[in-house]
RNA sequence: GGUCUGUUCAUCUAAGGGUUAGGAUUCAAGAUUUUCAUUCUUGCCAUAGGGGUUCGAAUCCCCUACAGACUACCA
């Protein structure tokens, strides 16, 4: 074998927004390629115009960018391979079908979708399965089984044909996928799939197999789906006589759903409450969204190492992986054959990883706009400040506001639990004491009050946790956040003693 | 239905003929935190079933079961 560039391509259709499988896909691609000083390519396979949805080519590109996946060759960056996208590639293809017509290794088939249904009903009544292939093409109108003349004449003067491919009979086809080791299919199972459609757009399989060819492509690295029409593509390889150059297939096990059964489809996040969209996603039609990991405030380098470690492992202990160090430690022999269940607890986990690592200053700094969408005045200072006092309890930035939020505001309400555990009946009259004495401090210092306090409260003879926990309710509506008396400091001296008076007045036992 | 692929704790996985089958997530308990969370410690929990081969099998072979993918003029 020869010592080949490696160059990849992740070549998603433009259908919609790209799913958590399908990033992974050029996840496994790109790793794939830098690991080896490779080139990743985009390639847009937009040769169905029925099921295009515009916006979807866009949101690839954007998600791939969050995500930190560099494309070298694209429709976006251009590229010596150039145009990228399959629409625009159209007139080349139909060469390369007549190429096969030509060598006999295809055909053509006029058969209506009305026939092919029929056939197919038909079959299915006597309990079979209608194949298109050498047993029954002799039966299908086509330029095998019809007379030369008659075949020409349709082909003048209809303009309805597909080109097929000639599937041979009974041959056994063996090819080696890269985690999987030898397969093997044989031809008579398989049809003579449609090469060249009646529209004049070639099908997947013959754009992918020319594509390949043309953009030198080394290795071909897709989802499990695809396993089938493995031999297909090889068979195509041969016919066209580019059987020394083709690229080594590899196909990857699927992402399957957190519960139940079957594969991860897009309908899965809204009903299980994840997102299954690295970004959001707006429904062109009907204007329904679907979430995004982006939006939901996960970090791409912790989203792309978890989607990295389902189905590949480094085969250490090492969890925690920056981008360069995937691209070292990847190797597709650790990828594993079966279809790994997504975990959206784990994503959380690792969100949080990353989250903790982060310095007060980023956090502040993305916590800064959210504020001022919740209405609050306040400078980068103190949001580096309060992002330091929570983040050891938050997963997302949108949690340090879940957990801060008192620090910028009075509470509008008291946790009711809350209130009937700790609010017993002599609290409200050692609050008062304690809101007095509160006013009577000079220093408000965190330090500075949390000393005089205690000593007040065990001259007292006041049992402290009560104390505590009542003063926590006054201060934050619940049982939850930081420091009682560094929230104390921050909120300050007068507002600390009017929150105390405001629970006094209005909690209810 | 047919073809192909797969099957180790609830989940992601390690161990590619010899380990008390390891780690992580989740869950549970304890410690810490005068709250919550974090953190720490501990615990629970697995080789789908059945046959072989072998001194020895999660690992190799066969059968069964289960799961998934594919079976379009969609990719």
């Amino acid at each position: 074998m020869s010592e080949r560039k490696v160059r990849v391509r992740f070549a998603p259709s433009p259908t919609g927004p790209l799913h958590i499988g399908g990033v992974r896909t050029a996840l496994f691609n790109y790793l794939f390629a830098k690991k080896h000083g490779g080139d990743f390519l985009l390639r847009i396979e937009d040769t169905d115009q029925a099921r295009y949805v515009p916006g979807a080519e866009a949101y690839i590109q954007e998600a791939l960018e969050w995500c930190g996946i560099t494309i070298d060759e694209g429709p976006k960056q251009g590229g010596a391979f150039a145009p990228y996208r399959q629409s625009e590639r159209k007139e080349l293809y139909r060469q390369y079908a007549e190429q096969l017509l030509v060598s006999g290794d295809a055909y053509y088939a006029f058969d209506t979708p009305e026939e092919l249904d029929q056939a197919r009903t038909s079959a299915e009544s006597k309990g079979e399965t209608f194949t298109y292939n050498a047993l029954s093409r002799g039966q299908m109108k086509n330029s095998i089984s019809l007379p030369e003349e008659q075949s020409n004449a349709l082909l003048l003067s209809s303009t309805h044909y597909v080109i097929r491919f000639r599937m041979p009979d009974n041959l056994d086809v063996t090819e080696v996928d890269l985690i999987r080791g030898r397969v093997t299919f044989n031809t008579s199972l398989l049809d003579d799939k449609v090469l060249f459609k009646s529209d004049g757009m070639p099908t997947y399989h013959l754009a992918n197999v020319v594509d390949d060819h043309l953009m030198e492509i080394s290795h071909v690295i897709r989802g499990e789906e695809w396993l089938p029409s493995m031999p297909l593509h090889v068979l195509l390889y041969r016919a066209f006589g580019w059987e020394d150059t083709m690229p080594r297939f590899t196909h990857l096990p699927l992402i399957l759903k957190p519960e139940g059964k079957g594969k991860l489809s897009k309908r899965d996040g809204d009903k299980l409450g994840f997102p299954v969209f690295p970004l959001l996603w707006k429904d062109k039609v009907t204007g329904e969204p679907s979430r995004g990991y982006r939006e939901d405030g996960y970090f791409p380098d912790a989203f792309i190492n978890m989607l990295a470690l389902l189905g590949w492992n480094p085969g250490t202990e090492q969890e925690i992986f920056s981008m360069e160090e995937l691209c070292q430690a990847f190797t597709l022999e650790r990828v594993g054959k079966s279809g790994a269940r997504f975990d959206p607890e784990k994503t959380k986990w690792f969100n949080h990883q990353y989250f903790i690592k982060k310095s007060d200053q980023e956090l502040g700094e993305l916590l800064l706009p959210l504020l001022h969408i919740k209405g609050v005045t306040a400078d980068l200072d103190m949001a580096v400040k309060v992002s330091g006092m929570v983040k050891e309890r938050c997963n997302f930035v949108s949690e340090i506001w879940d957990q801060s939020h008192f620090l910028f505001r009075a509470p509008d309400a008291y946790d009711e639990k809350i209130v009937s555990k700790r609010w017993k009946d002599d609290v409200p009259a050692i609050m008062s004491e304690i809101s007095h004495f509160f006013e009577t401090l000079k220093v408000w210092h965190a330090p500075e009050i949390k000393e005089p306090f205690s000593a007040f409260v065990t001259a007292k003879g006041w049992n402290f946790g009560t104390v505590m926990n009542s003063l926590r309710l006054c201060l934050v509506g619940g049982s939850f956040g930081p420091d009682i008396f560094e929230i104390c400091e921050i909120i300050g001296q007068s507002e600390t003693v009017l929150r105390i008076r405001k629970a006094v007045d209005t909690i209810k036992i």
